[in-house]
DNA sequence: TTGAAAGCGGTACCAA
DNA sequence: TTGGTACCGCTTTCAA
């Protein structure tokens, strides 16, 4: 490969000017920069982006921190996010923590030893105090999914709770009563809030029971279980609101399994908004604006990044009803 | 950051000394090892991958290129490689690529330009003189789901011809006899190769009839479509052989909104054995072992990268029938 | 407007 | 066993 050094032999100049050429920065000469870029034409010449970065100081490289990239929410992220740094000259690390905080702390190593500019962090396995001592030193970080609301943290979240209630007022418009709740873990954010959300709704109905919840793993497997318990304690439930849409998957499969026909006897809602929802019969369920969240993440890290100034706190995005086929009696 | 001078001082011994016990090369006294390595610990330091990268060899760093992340099929396997990788102290870069050959052009530039050790390539937009390309500038290539019988191109790929077969063959002894194909884009070898399956059995028994094919995108939709098409072109087809389990997916959908019961009146089986494939009703399918083509895809470009002989062929994988409700008349 | 040279944080060869 | 030091490829003063 060749260097800077044989450009500038080849067009008779300095690494300085050749430098300035590259960077576009200081006074070149027309010409001269012409003859340069010739050089760097002919050589083929791309620079190393690692002796960039170890002279100058950025790498120009972030990384996305996924628990679970199987969770189709997670690959839309990151789709999001890869565009986004991209377009701005950025690339993406990714890693896919599986849940393990060991492997994530394996991470913060590695990513510690490239210097990396920054971070956006989609686990909640991660613990504030990490997250601050991040910052500390001097590498950005940006959360989704998780808020901090008394640490100068930077984060994105839906607005869950308001998704849970419109999920659970959708669900009473259309005659259901006996409404279940699969919750996800609850050392999630999200989805504490989501069931806060069924749970404040119902209430004000007076139509809460602690017995129509049931929780797991934000997973098919997790919904499913869970759901199979709430019919065995409910049987006669005619709503389920699950904590997100991979969850009501598994709730789909096991109320096929109970043989209840959904939407006619049992109305099934989600929460993500993920692609994979358009199953049969296709999820209702209460979207996050995924990419949206993506790029907004990747756009306040480069902030960060750039030194610019910017608030670090809790940015909430909207959410909406995407009424489908699992709620509907036509 | 603490630098290696850092630690020199502190420990009160040369760099070199201090190199040495990072790398465990060359002769280092046991007590001099243990001073060196309290002042790294006090310290905290961790040794600069660019610096390191720079004046070694190597990046240990990998790029994995896909075509299309929201595809589960390569979640699953960015997870393979990645872990993989991790094992090996190696990061992984991810490239989404949509498809789109100019951002992979883009992507062939950055990673250049980031001395990347080498590239694993799941993406059919690409071009063989360009894999070549990449091999003269000494970078190892592995390619996934794509062969070039003639080339000197390690390449990875499932048995498709023969998984097709056993699709086929699955339907027909479930007394299908009308069996439809929905096709993937023949510019794609894995997707040609299922096709060339389906046929070869379906000739051999006096039932092909080309009408019984329809192509799309590898997607959702492109199965939605095609399967509306051959319903139109057969309205009594009873066995449906899908590209892969996302076309799997919308032939669902579209069975569905024609009212043709699954797998009553029409048995579908997919190809891939994707998580997602556990839909209501559970598709019946093809397995890849993804994982296992990860790990291994990996492991050949690990091979590669430490300049180990490795023979550069189409290694072909097994697949093998998963047998669900799809195609169960119970 | 251009060039010389001092780093950036390591590695590795050669002496001591 | 250890230390001195010349790079790796590029950026960035500082002078010319």
């Amino acid at each position: 490969m060749p260097t800077i050094r044989d450009v500038s032999k080849l067009a008779n100049v300095s690494v300085a000017t050749v430098s300035r050429v590259i960077n576009q920065s200081g006074y070149v000469n027309k010409e001269t920069e012409e003859k340069v870029r010739q050089a760097m034409a002919v050589l083929q010449y791309v620079p190393s982006g690692m002796a960039r970065s170890l002279a100058g100081k950025n790498s120009a490289t972030i990384a996305l921190i996924v628990p679970d990239i199987l969770n189709p929410f997670f690959p839309e992220l990151a789709r999001a996010v890869e565009a986004e740094a991209q377009e701005r000259g950025y690339t993406v690390i990714l890693c896919n923590s599986d849940y393990n905080a060991e492997k994530e702390q394996n991470y913060f190593r590695v990513l510690a030893s490239r210097r990396i500019d920054g971070i956006i962090i989609a686990s909640n396995t991660i613990r504030p105090d990490q997250l601050l001592a991040l910052q500390k030193q001097e590498i950005p970080v940006v959360v989704i999914d998780n808020q901090y609301p008394d640490l100068p943290i930077l984060s994105l979240v839906s607005k869950n709770r308001e998704g849970a209630k419109l999920a659970v007022r959708h669900l009473l418009e259309q005659d259901c009563r006996k409404i279940a709740h699969l919750s996800g873990p609850i050392d999630v954010t999200a989805a504490r809030e989501r069931s806060l959300g069924y749970e404040e709704e119902m209430q004000e109905r007076g139509l809460f029971v602690p017995s129509l919840i049931a929780g797991g793993q934000f997973q098919i497997e997790g919904g499913y279980d869970a759901m199979l318990l709430l019919l065995e304690r409910h049987p006669d439930l005619d709503g389920v609101f699950a904590g997100n849409d991979l969850m009501a998957v598994g709730a789909l499969k096991a109320l096929y399994k109970a043989d209840r026909k959904v939407p006619q006897q049992v109305k099934l809602i989600g929460f993500d908004g993920i692609a994979l929802s358009t199953v049969v019969p296709e999820l209702t369920t209460v979207a996050q604006s995924i990419t949206d969240m993506g790029r907004q993440a990747t756009g306040y890290l480069m902030k960060m990044i750039q030194k610019e100034p910017v608030t670090r706190r809790t940015y909430e995005l909207d959410v909406h009803l995407l009424i489908r086929q699992t709620t509907l009696t036509e």
